[in-house]
DNA sequence: GAACTTACCGACTAACCGGTATGTTACCAG
DNA sequence: CTGGTAACATACCGGTTAGTCGGTAAGTTC
């Protein structure tokens, strides 16, 4: 992927960000990594906060939306996709590295949702879009025939949302992975309660 | 409560440090608000970090598992007592100026456990200690016939620590206290399913 | 090739923060 | 009354950090 100076500013800072947070995060030792200077950041970005907004914006938002895409036109079972395509991919692709960090806009939310509004509003943009593809889904199952009748689909896309962000807290702390798919397991039980019987 | 000035100290960090974390916790701002200096902090206090281990294992620890330490000498349902002790009461307690602040306890997690090693054996324990008890309960819910034999004790033990942290970190941004409630609804119901039918 | 712009460097500054050193006061023991 | 100590206050230090600013080299335009 070719990178333009300003892109490749916010990866970098971003790459940072992942490790130490937003307030751990130190600007104008991360772009040394890259060969540039405080100069070069600040020629490109107005200030700290800025950056931050950008990097939800055009990194961390893209990434995070990505798995759930693909649902909203998505055919079949939503609780096939939501296993196969969201809970099935997180499992193997998480190793205990990643693990430790956990999720980026998560994280953000966990440390920044209180303290800055700009970066509230645009976490929210973000976790909503993710819920309304979920709900949505379910509720084309329903019509489908594949959901059951009596499933709320915003309560099952609130449900599935914030298990993800507990699995996130927790692995953080037990650092066992066995936790972890134990836990996405248990998700996928529950949605396969909403299965309709054929 | 009348507290000696070391603790009074302590309280009054721990109310900073909820709202700003422990990295944004500014000790000397903080204790300037009950009238004392950071003389007197340095004079009771080696360090920043050994005042976030104290906060973390005198007020958080305590504070945490109070709601948990019932269970361990309850004789009826486990899920009655987690639906009504536990999720309920959580569900009362809550206005939306606390739900922005999260838990302490899942706050800290997040900020302090890939970065601190202390911080994060202080707090595993917490946690572990309130799974210890949820499945021990679950289990017991099992012998004596209100729990049905298949269920897992530690997995729903997980589960419903996972969905509380998940749930405290949507809370943050959605500030929705109607999102809260129904995910806690969520919990409940899916503990619903463990329920032996008499 | 002169005038101008873009991209970047790196020294510097002002503010802040954790921690220390040096008091000062109040009380208590002998 | 005196020496000692616990309980603080306050001035200060060293390091760090976000952000500024003057400069420069390499295009770009006309």
């Amino acid at each position: 992927m070719v990178m333009n100076t300003r892109d490749k500013i916010l990866h970098c800072i971003y790459e940072d960000m992942k490790l130490n947070g937003f307030q751990g995060l130190r600007p104008d030792n991360a772009i040394k990594k890259i060969g540039l200077s405080k100069g070069a950041m600040y020629h490109y970005f107005h200030d700290k906060p800025e950056i931050g907004y950008l990097i939800v914006e055009e990194i961390i938002q893209p990434e995070y939306l990505a798995p759930f895409i693909p649902l909203l036109s998505y055919e079949g079972d939503p609780i096939d996709y939501i296993q196969n395509n969201i809970l099935q991919v997180l499992k193997e692709s998480t190793d205990p590295k990643t693990l430790v960090l956990g999720s980026p806009v998560f994280n953000l939310v966990q440390e920044m949702a209180p303290l800055d509004e700009e970066f509230r509003t645009r976490l929210e943009i973000i976790l909503e879009t993710a819920r309304d593809i979920l709900s949505d889904g379910i509720r084309r199952g329903k019509e489908n025939g594949t959901v059951v009748p009596h499933a709320d689909p915003i309560q099952i896309a609130c449900f599935v949302q914030s298990s993800l962000a507990g699995i996130y807290t927790l692995a953080k702390i037990s650092r066992d992975i066995n936790l972890f798919i134990s836990n996405l397991e248990m998700i996928s039980d529950v949605l396969d309660g909403f299965r309709q019987k054929s």
